[in-house]
DNA sequence: ATTTAGTTGACTAAAACGTTCGGGTATAGG
DNA sequence: CCTATACCCGAACGTTTTAGTCAACTAAAT
């Protein structure tokens, strides 16, 4: 599991979808404006969501994006996992003749930590997310939504420091 | 906390010099040799390794590099740190404009995230790698080591998956 | 029909990665 | 002193990934 901005910019997209997504797909346009980021790389991402599953797609007037599934079974895991490459921390691809033809060092050391990062990420919900966003947002909103929930919004679960 | 192939190598290489150190200092050639990696992209690591006070230098014939602490006070999380560039999953540098004057969306998520990251690369230690490492390689080994202790290699400590 | 908006592919500039090269400087040994 | 060793440093390079742009297309609503 590779981390870099990329996967960054299509969580702030998935956020964006879900909360403005309560009645009627979101334009791609509408993303671009309130997240600053660029529309036409927004399409790239997207096209692999929706590849991915996670989003579908609207044409015509009207259209747009909408979540493929409920908030809650969308995981920052998946969002990362459909817009990055996979890159392999292994780098000998799952075979174990990295260098010369023994296993490399750092084989074990590395499925491991791709491991707990899946997890981690795989644990956060775009549900909580979502939840997480909107007090400090509150001012975003004021159009059509819904006043926040009573007691909102609890801090990301980290799972605790070791 | 960027995650990268670059601190793979790092870490690979901080491995190598643990476990090759015990009666002086270990050379970058060797190093290159033993792990196919290339001898100035070595030495740019080492560099920033040093002056991360991660690892000693000794000049001259004779020289190399030592590890500047015990194997138990050298963590996963230091070596990234030393050799990959901050990135600041922010985007914002932790100011809080990143959207207009708002603080962006993903803000708290990417601050949690790294911490969890770090956190556990902080914990693991070379000294733990080390350990896991020996069983297995055994015969790269069949030189100078002393025999590798009773109860070896438990795995790399994965907090349970959620 | 026209407009909206997704879909696709090619193309670009900038950055990061990994590497190679060419020169330095300190030091141990003869 | 001389020289081989090995750290030290920086510039340059080719490749890949990012991030963004552009143009042409398809589907659907009015």
């Amino acid at each position: 599991m590779r981390l870099t901005t990329k996967g960054r910019f299509a969580v702030t997209a998935m956020i964006d979808v879900a909360m403005h997504g309560s009645h009627g797909p979101v334009t791609l346009a509408a993303v671009s404006g309130r997240q600053r980021i660029s529309l036409s790389y927004l399409e790239q991402l997207f096209g692999k969501l929706r590849r991915s599953g996670l989003v579908d797609s609207v044409r015509g007037p009207g259209g747009g994006y909408n979540l493929a599934k409920p908030q809650a079974q969308v995981s920052v895991a998946d969002i990362i996992q459909a817009v990055d490459e996979p890159i392999d921390a292994t780098q000998c691809g799952g075979k174990e003749n990295c260098l010369d033809d023994r296993r490399c060092m750092t084989h074990d050391l590395w499925m491991s930590l791709n491991d707990h990062i899946f997890s981690f990420l795989s644990a956060v919900t775009l549900a909580e997310l979502v939840k997480q966003q909107q007090p400090a947002d509150v001012a975003v909103l004021r159009d059509h939504r819904q006043p926040p929930a009573a007691g909102a919004a609890p801090k990301v679960p980290v799972t605790e420091p070791v």
